[in-house]
DNA sequence: AGCCACACGGTAAACGTTTACAGCGTGGCT
DNA sequence: AGCCACGCTGTAAACGTTTACCGTGTGGCT
């Protein structure tokens, strides 16, 4: 692990100037036999290029930040499966931050930015506080917000339409003949709780259907939580045909329930999830669930960027990620 | 997105020199008015320290990079969840390089290290080949290998004893009475596939039951071809009584098809999978499942490799993770 | 043969830090 | 009062590149 070669061993070896080291390195016109002497004594040390020190004076290190609150949330994986190769075919490193949902960290993410290690920051904030917005105004390098931000707000954004997606999941519930469909949802004072809540109602009015009270419940966007939610649910309203889940694991939550109750999936009451996640597919029975385009949203976020250090006096785009229903057996989905 | 202040900005505006700016913010002793007036120039003009050309000076980029095959596969994102927060709590940022399995981009990884863009590697190699070992030798930063390397290799290395994971199941399901035991595996040329065909005849042996080639099938790893493997097993030997199968993935597929065939698990036939992705615990019924570890290995090799930054003369560690048996519902545990 | 144009190569500065070294001023000592 | 020691500060070099600028040598032209 000796220091290993620099510009310099080369440049004495092969006998010119580090200049022409760096001129046959970098492929400008030198004569022929320059640079065979050059690339001979290269080969030989095992000569690579050292990063930093491009990266001192290019002001460009080929590294972008991705920062989520949880990698381990399969929303923000499927994200990071998109970024990365996105990211690798034109060259650039992904250096991965998880702010673990806590505002300061994702702060600490935007101000770390003046270090400028990094080219860009795609960021999904857990919520976008009034110090998020002048963080990223006042930000020494591009960043593209993946979630809602205000209206206005100057930044490159990509978001999803949980309202479509709740609309769909609902709308395709009632096309199966569900009428008492009820509605597992997370905690409303979350950007998702209060936005699929707020759709649930919207779509039952589409369809004109009654919204009770009794078909609703609150608890967390955990298994454990949805499972308690559903027992609460069906105590109440022992007639519900249908349960439309705020994100999949609240659904097998439900499937849990359901089948201690004894209750069919799909038969005697369907159920769909959100954000199709690979528990959907691995569940049993399969499970009905709204892809709000995570996938999407990360390679969309990560072209974005791209395109902004491309070209940096683009106006900032705002890209919207339409939902997908994808059917599977707990709604009568094929096996 | 102007360019930012640098020390000697600074400097000037706090009218003393960058070496002064340099050692206040470095916590170096100073005189306390030299101390007020950097503070408050660097306050003003919102100076952030460069990483870029810190790093260039000091040797260090405070960067470790992460190098697995696929950041989907549950056990690399079970490794990076713990790997993460270690490297964060020592102050050091983590880069994520994704290889899908290819031994050529390994490669590059491993020669990519000579632009010191990292201060260290932890790697997941699919299958190490000769190049891999003489570009670890002579690697010219530290690295961490998860998985079997040749005994003697000079290298941290963390390993899983899947060999000890494959008979503690083994077992297990001949403490349940069971004595025809099906073994479902992956490809034979793969490590893991060979390993754990290894395991299953041992295990067979020391419990006196005879190996029979009826009862093994091999398919690969994913859950079709699990499915696969378990509908030829069963049509060749309907009598058996419990499934050992190589990953989880392999046994969801198992248990699609156990269920199709009518066939009830545990009753009449016990499942164990291997790995203990969070599919396990989500399945129907829940599987019980082989941990091997992969969050401990992530810590550990984390831990490995700074202590060896710190410490770079150590000679190298082999660390080997115990496995863990995780009883649901598939082997008679609790629902 | 003499001149010019041109292509290539070398010198040196720059990127933004850290740090060795030397210089300077203050305070305490004799 | 003079000297020394000490503590702080400034100058400059270094980390490993890229690149502007200038000098040199070659070839072709008249």
């Amino acid at each position: 692990m000796a220091d290993g070669p620099t510009i310099n061993t080369i440049a004495e070896r092969a006998g010119v100037s580090i200049a022409s080291v760096s001129r046959v390195l970098n492929g400008l016109p030198t004569r022929p036999d320059t640079e065979r002497k050059v690339m001979k004594a290269a080969d030989e040390l095992g000569y690579v290029r050292n990063a930093v020190a491009r990266s001192l004076k290019s002001r460009r290190t080929h590294q972008i930040a991705f920062a989520m609150a949880d990698i381990g949330n399969p929303v923000y994986l499927a994200m990071v499966r998109q970024i990365q190769p996105v990211l690798k075919a034109a060259g650039y490193r992904l250096v991965l931050h998880s702010t673990d949902a806590v505002v300061a960290d994702e702060i600490d993410v935007l101000h770390s930015l003046g270090e400028r290690y990094v080219d860009g920051l795609i960021m999904c904030p857990i919520r976008v506080t009034d110090d998020h917005l002048k963080m990223i105004a006042a930000a020494r390098a591009p960043v593209v917000i993946i979630g809602l931000v205000p209206d206005g707000t100057q930044v490159d954004n990509v978001r999803a339409d949980s309202r479509a997606g709740v609309r769909l999941a609902v709308h395709h519930l009632h096309s199966l003949g569900r009428r008492r469909i009820g509605f597992l949802n997370g905690p409303l004072d979350t950007v998702p709780g209060a936005a699929r809540e707020a759709a649930y109602r919207e779509a039952l009015d589409e369809l004109g259907l009654p919204y009770e009270e009794s078909l609703v419940q609150i608890g967390d966007f955990y298994r454990e939580a949805g499972a308690g939610a559903a027992r609460e649910l069906l105590a109440r309203s022992p007639g519900v045909d249908a349960l439309m889940c705020a994100n999949d694991l609240i659904a097998l939550g439900a499937l849990d329930v359901l089948r201690a109750s004894g209750r069919r999936v799909p038969e005697d009451v369907a159920v769909v999830g959100m954000d199709d996640t690979d528990l959907a597919a691995a569940s049993w029975p399969t499970l009905t669930s709204v892809s709000l385009g995570s996938a999407e949203r990360g390679r969309a976020a990560a072209e974005l960027l791209l395109a902004r250090l491309e070209e940096g006096d683009r106006t900032p785009s705002v890209v919207t990620v339409e939902p997908r229903l994808v059917i599977r057996e707990s709604t009568g989905g094929p096996a």
